[in-house]
DNA sequence: GATGAATGAGGCTTCATTCAT
DNA sequence: AATGAATGAAGCCTCATTCAT
């Protein structure tokens, strides 16, 4: 029994792959049960034995952009080198992980709008448990947080940041990625130099 | 044959405005025609009337998207002033515009993944003027590179500066915004002020 | 008031013309009341003016071809010239008649189809006046089998010819006449006197 | 994977045997989906399992009308016989055919309307391939129009019949179909011997 | 009388989901 | 488990008809 378990989890993490693929490049909205199917070369009701509903498989690829945004604040968080110098890490790290991904990055876009009000919510309001993004970005947010103020301590950079300039350094990131998006021919991988250096330029202290 | 009173075009605009407040809420995806035309109080049949598909509807709040951005820049180049001053004007500028303007400012990030590949693109290929969003973020950041460009000869910046550091300066913008937009608690219109610092500080020559 | 009335028959006389000028044009079932508005110069409301509704429209232009065809075997009953002559002309001039208004020939072969069960009609029964163009060819034929009998005891044609035989002869115009409108390169003018020697040659006595 | 005991083939026919009749009973024009897939026993969405569109149900129909117009005169053109006697044959066939299906003679006089300006057919121009209605009896008229001269060389009917006396021979039939179709009481079968005898009286050479 | 904006019922088509095999 | 045929709810759009001006 152990083995069919492997086996199924397996397959659900290819319909999964294959399901990436497709809302990465249809779009959630446009991307029908059978496009993921046929991704997957398998059959239309098969996916149905693997995710519950198609929007399970939304909630489904939304924990894989949130797993990835865990993995990345949690490297950071671990101590060892100055506080500037991980924050700077962090800032290459997230862009090198979305530009390794567009797949998943497309699709955090495409969450930043359906996440807001899916279809299927009912007015009343308990849903499906929610795509929580917000709570996504408010870690992100705080790592980057604990180390500006760290930072700050070190005398690396101006005492006394927070939660806005951490939302400044997210959003440096989320906003270079959505101008790749929109268009291919800027080089966001090439922007994570010019985002670190400004930022933490922008946020030593005055001399 | 007496012209009727009701001005055809008000009434287009009125109907424009109840399908950005309802896409604005629901998404595009989420949003029926019905929707629309209960938020304009008219019947489903009418919003014909004055827009040929719900695909042209989706155009038209696009146009005003882009046009409201336009306007945004418009407003920067006019010399005047020393640049690095405009440059942070056009940056408050636009965090106010978009925190005012909420609903536009919502369906800009529904044009973000919706803009991409539009399910409405008949296989053939040419379908509507496509809804060049590419065009509208590339105009974006010409504008602000020539400020920094020209505040780089100022000596108020770093000279050298160009399409990479204009690219980070609208990310810190737009990527803020949908910090805000995923979660309300986000001080968004505060954030103009520690965009604007950041930035302009982070791009200052170094002493 | 007079004049008015005179002036409402001369109005709805022209709508009906270009009624009938879409119906041959586009069928029946295509045709929108706002084509024939457009056709007719007037706005779609104005219609109704003139018209019940688009059933009341479709029955005038079924009463114009029943007209028509009423003129003509009422001029073939008029007596004073041998019988076969007067079937002859019949024969000849109905084909000129359909040759020369394509419009209402149109518009009957749609009325072959349309006439039969029409959407409107309630399964229950008791729907609109129906277009009883049964009665019009039971007229028809009863004027030629008439003429056929007085043929035959002139001695010009076989004696006993019927019902049978008129319908064979309006089949004969009739079926040139689906002929052209299926096929225009057919030359349905030129057939008149096929048809008229095919049939009265076939009916007449045997030698 | 395994095939599906379901012949898709043959469901395919079902659904256009049912089409076929409701197409026959309420006319193209009132058909809709539902009421095909009523008589299908199938639900309304069925239906595009098996064809595209209405429309493409609406050619299916055609191609069947077609078919057997085909079988009918492929059938004359056999030799072994004198062709007078093929040709009565002909008539006799098709007439008998006609009133044997007469659910195919009346989708045969709806194509007549029908088939001259679809309203499916988009400005554009190149639709499906259309109805050719017109190739039909063109073929139709060849067959007849080929046995009628073998038959003048034969010395059994008139020489120098041709093109102008096939059309004659086709109207006949047709035309008394629709007076059937219009008129239930005419008797279509039994006009199958008046039409024969009729024509080809009216054919033979003048003694 | 005329108009044409407004309505809403109705038809076509799509597609998530189910289920018999 | 896997399939894909079948279902039917929903959404887009059209157009006959009404009605205020």
């Amino acid at each position: 029994m152990a083995p069919k378990r492997v086996d199924r989890a397996a397959r659900r993490e290819d319909v999964l792959d294959a399901a990436v693929r497709v809302f990465a490049r249809r779009g959630f909205a446009a991307t029908r049960i059978e496009d993921v199917a046929a991704e997957a070369g398998i059959a239309k009701g098969s996916v149905y034995l693997y995710f519950d509903s198609r929007d399970a498989l939304l909630r489904a690829a939304f924990a894989r952009v949130a797993a990835r945004s865990e993995r990345l604040t949690a490297a950071a968080a671990r101590p060892g080198r100055p506080a500037v110098q991980r924050l700077a890490d962090l800032v290459r790290g997230a862009v090198a992980m979305l530009a390794a991904e567009p797949d998943l990055a497309r699709i955090m876009v495409d969450l930043w709008s359906t996440g807001r009000a899916r279809p299927g919510t009912p007015p009343g309001g308990t849903a499906a448990p929610a795509l929580d993004l917000a709570e996504v970005y408010r870690a992100y947010r705080s790592v980057i947080a604990d180390l500006l103020a760290e930072a700050g301590r070190d005398g690396d950079l101006r005492p006394g940041l927070g939660q806005a300039e951490a939302a400044v350094v997210v959003a440096a990131i989320e906003g270079a990625l959505v101008q790749w998006l929109v268009d291919p021919e800027v080089p966001f991988a090439d922007l994570a130099d010019p985002i670190t250096t400004t930022c933490l330029n922008g946020l030593r202290p005055r001399p």
